[in-house]
DNA sequence: CTACTAAATAGGAATGAATCTTATTTGTCA
DNA sequence: TGACAAATAAGATTCATTCCTATTTAGTAG
């Protein structure tokens, strides 16, 4: 993503917490970037070795509320995972995950036919669909040719 | 599910510890059996709760250990979550899930033409798929109920 | 610019989930 | 039946997350 398009993506967020009457505080546009930059739905720990980088007595504890807050704001989600620590996403466009059961990897993919799927009819008619996701759960290109060594 | 299907179940799954040189325990048996009869997706910790009441004094760690055994010898699966403790799925068919974001609720679904989705023609073509599910979220009946009261 | 206030942060304690360690018990098989 | 490797119970440890509270700070009004 190229800087154009992050600063375009801040200028929206700090709107976003204007309307949520949010402070608009360094740490948490420092995370916020971080997170549009990371391409690999990190965990809150992952984030906070990254940012504290270049905030360097940052705590753990706001990189996680902050992430939990914007999940709360709609400006990132929780993605799926198989157990572990939670993995964050910033990426609020229609797109499905990859899931590399060896190395954890989760990657995005991108498909129309996908996407346009209709609401299945046997389901309880009462459950109220908010999102749905395709998740692939396989082996990563890394991780095979790996294996292929062993 | 009815006892007779369980017996059936009990049967092949008897027999897969087997081919694995895996012990027969009591313990295994009644964990399995209880994971079978649970359409809940239970928790580790749910899990334990319910089997100590015919075992009084089976630990924690035997129940945790035994349910990743399954995964490991393809009898059970740790499915999709957002967080939070790890869940475990008996049913090996294709299906697909319904998770309650108020509850946490995970509930299955069937639907014939999800199943028979292609996989995707834009995955980097090395990764090696070996499993696909929707997961849709969304909010439960019950907690619609008590959302419309509040 | 200054002062005020509610919100946010840092740092550490506490909780929850999963795994590890070790002594003991128990299936399995000869 | 006896030997032995595998499995278990119980508690300790590690990792992930949340809570607590004193301090700092963004936003705002004067
Ligand atoms: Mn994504
Ligand atoms: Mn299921
Ligand atoms: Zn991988
Ligand atoms: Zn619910």
């Amino acid at each position: 993503m190229d800087e154009q398009r992050i600063a375009g993506k801040i200028e929206a967020f700090i709107d976003t917490c204007r309307r949520h009457h949010l402070k608009i505080t360094p740490q948490r546009v420092a995370i916020y970037r971080e997170l549009l930059q990371s391409d690999m739905h990190p965990s809150a720990d992952a984030l906070y070795q990254i940012v504290q980088q270049a905030y360097p007595n940052i705590s753990f504890d706001t990189v996680n509320r902050t992430l939990m807050t914007f999940v709360n704001i709609g400006v990132a989600n929780v993605v799926e995972i198989f157990g572990g620590a939670k993995r964050f996403d910033p990426n609020l466009t229609d797109h499905h995950h990859l899931h590399c059961i060896q190395c954890g990897k989760i990657t995005d993919f991108h498909d129309r036919s996908f996407d346009q799927l209709e609401d299945p009819e046997n389901i309880p008619d009462d459950f109220h669909v908010l999102g749905k996701r395709i998740v692939l759960k396989g082996i990563c290109s890394e991780c095979r040719r790996k294996r292929s060594i062993a």
